[in-house]
DNA sequence: TTGAAAGCGCTAACAG
DNA sequence: CTGTTAGCGCTTTCAA
């Protein structure tokens, strides 16, 4: 421990006028030069600009957004950047938004419906531009009030049904039955989806491709069941989200002689606590049943055995989702829009017959 | 796709002057009462109090930060969000920010340099009261400038070796230790060492943490042997860290019939990089060889076999660095401080004999 | 307790 | 091409 002392100077902030008198001029010539405006004479913007440079001036945003009405900053809520999905969503949108010369205010919502009214409030108070939210799915109203305050709003991941706003997403029914179809083309006669038992349209819609998938290949069609794995969040951010639920599902239906030939999981934490469950109790995965996950975490080529899971494109779910947040700053009367970005099936060990 | 309407009527933002005009003072007495200062009838402040709530009043935190000067906004640079310990440190840091009333700018720096100076200036031109920074450790010269400029800065998880700057960490000598000590315990003779190949500070402390617990309690001190993985990032965002070189140094290993007894590896995606080598040439984990990660993935529990590794306290780094930032806001020349947070090992089958 | 006046740092009209 | 003037919405002196 060593006495903290601000190093070097701790100088006022450069602002305008100081350039102004520097160079001796007035304060809105300087501002005219530095922001670019051709009303300059090429010798006076030289000299504003190394006078900028050496003063080391730094634009005074709050000022600048004071009166362009604008702040040139983005809200990102999400639900929870320990999901690899998001975590991968607030790097990509934080890169693109960057590039446009935008910041991202991120607010974490938890999945409490609570926290996201909160959030909003807050998006409203920092006077953000526009946002990107990935709903709880609760309520509206707070995004409604958002938008009435002239905040352009994009939902990314989960819609919204009676909300009329763009939307990027994954286009989930694809995906689940590129799942289903697949271990029933491996040979899985008898196939159950286990999903998370949160009203979000992303289970939705992969229930649907679930089914969908049963009506189109599966030899017995009756035999779709789906489980639902208690989710509710009892307390922390580090999270293996409920894959203890979903190991302890697994444990009876087991201990029921119960099984289908496979299980398409709704994501990778269940796949994995489904396959420990089954394996703990002396079947094995690809053998006895098939598994496949959802949402390809880095970790499963790597599992043992490799497991089978959906991609999602996190990357290209961001940038889109700015680019379209972009498009709506610029035409706010344009039609809403509705983008599904493909993601596409890795077939691994866990579902090769 | 349906036509875009803004919901409602899109009517001007609501300031002070309207709440003045329809209580019937003046613009000062509507701020006092809005900011609780104690200079106003109650009577007034009541009927200011409605008013403002009738009309659905949102402070303009330009126009506030700017006379104010303080934005009320901390800086989160973050190496990678898609790493766990980042991800939980995030939700925490946001969690715990907007308990206090701070918002958070939240910029990824993808661990290069120069996308770290620039994250620096956003900071500065965004005007953020102070920032939270797991620095890439390359240069300093961004984060003093930073300083000077008047915000105060804490490292998280990593520090910088000549700065003077509050630091929040994990204690990775102990974790490391701890890791380490607990192979050689279950029998292990040979204990080998995997880490990233960065120059960062966390990696320098397992290291040492590994050789001191060699030191204490292996057989042949000298069987020590440190792997470097090569992890220069080469794209994207989603990664599965450089798991994959991981993968074919063991590979390399297990062909040259050059193994340890154990791996303490710095990172759960190397532990199951190794494993998964191990196995697919017949090894068998605990049986031949023993491992042990580090970061307590959620997975670990779920794997076959478990993984022991050492757990990070994500939501304690995230909420001390918070508190330890406000401190030195409130105390701008107190001494600096060093917290080192406790992680522990949790044995699980990937040890056991 | 309240109001008038000034100003935070910047940009946008409008003259010159 | 440049300077003057005004004002973004808010808080803070300072009088009344």
């Amino acid at each position: 421990m060593s006495v903290h002392r601000p190093t070097g100077t701790m100088r006022r902030r450069v602002r305008l006028s100081d350039i102004a008198e520097a160079v001796g001029c007035s304060v809105n010539t300087v501002s005219r030069a530095l922001t670019g405006k051709d009303s300059v004479s090429p010798v006076t913007r030289a000299q504003v600009m190394a006078e900028a440079e050496r003063l080391g001036y730094v634009p005074n945003n709050q000022a600048r957004s004071l009166v362009l009405g604008s702040t040139r900053t983005v809200g990102l809520v999400i639900t929870n950047p320990s999901n690899t999905l998001y975590a991968g969503l607030i790097s990509s949108v934080e890169l693109r938004c960057r590039a446009l010369g935008y910041t991202v205010m991120l607010l974490a919502t938890e999945e409490s419906p609570e926290s996201e009214r909160v959030a909003a409030e807050s998006l409203l108070h920092a006077g953000v531009d526009s946002a990107l939210a990935v709903p709880v799915q609760a309520e509206a109203g707070h995004w409604e009030r958002l938008r009435r305050a002239g905040v352009d709003l994009v939902f990314v991941s989960r819609e919204l049904p009676g909300m009329d706003v763009d939307f990027v997403g994954i286009d989930n029914e694809h995906g689940a039955y590129q799942a289903t179809a697949h271990v029933l083309d491996a040979g899985a006669r008898v196939v159950w989806a286990v999903e998370e038992d949160l009203p979000i349209s992303t289970v939705r819609q992969r229930r649907d491709g679930y089914l969908r998938a049963i009506a189109d290949h599966a030899a017995d069609p009756g035999s779709a069941r789906v489980l639902s794995v208690p989710t509710r969040r009892r307390d922390s951010l580090t999270l293996p989200w409920q894959a203890e639920e979903a190991y302890r599902l697994a444990g009876r239906l087991v201990a029921d002689g119960d099984l289908p030939d496979a299980f398409v999981a709704g994501n990778d934490y269940f796949a994995l606590a489904l396959i420990r469950a089954l394996t703990e109790h002396g079947l094995r995965v690809p053998d006895d049943v098939l598994v496949v996950g959802y949402g390809d975490h880095p970790y499963a080529g790597y599992l043992t055995p490799t497991l089978s899971s959906v991609a999602l494109p996190a990357t290209e779910l961001g940038s889109t989702a700015v680019d379209v947040l972009m498009r709506r700053t610029a035409e706010p009367e344009a039609p809403t829009t509705r983008h599904l970005i493909a993601p596409h099936l890795i077939p691994r060990e866990s579902t090769r017959r």
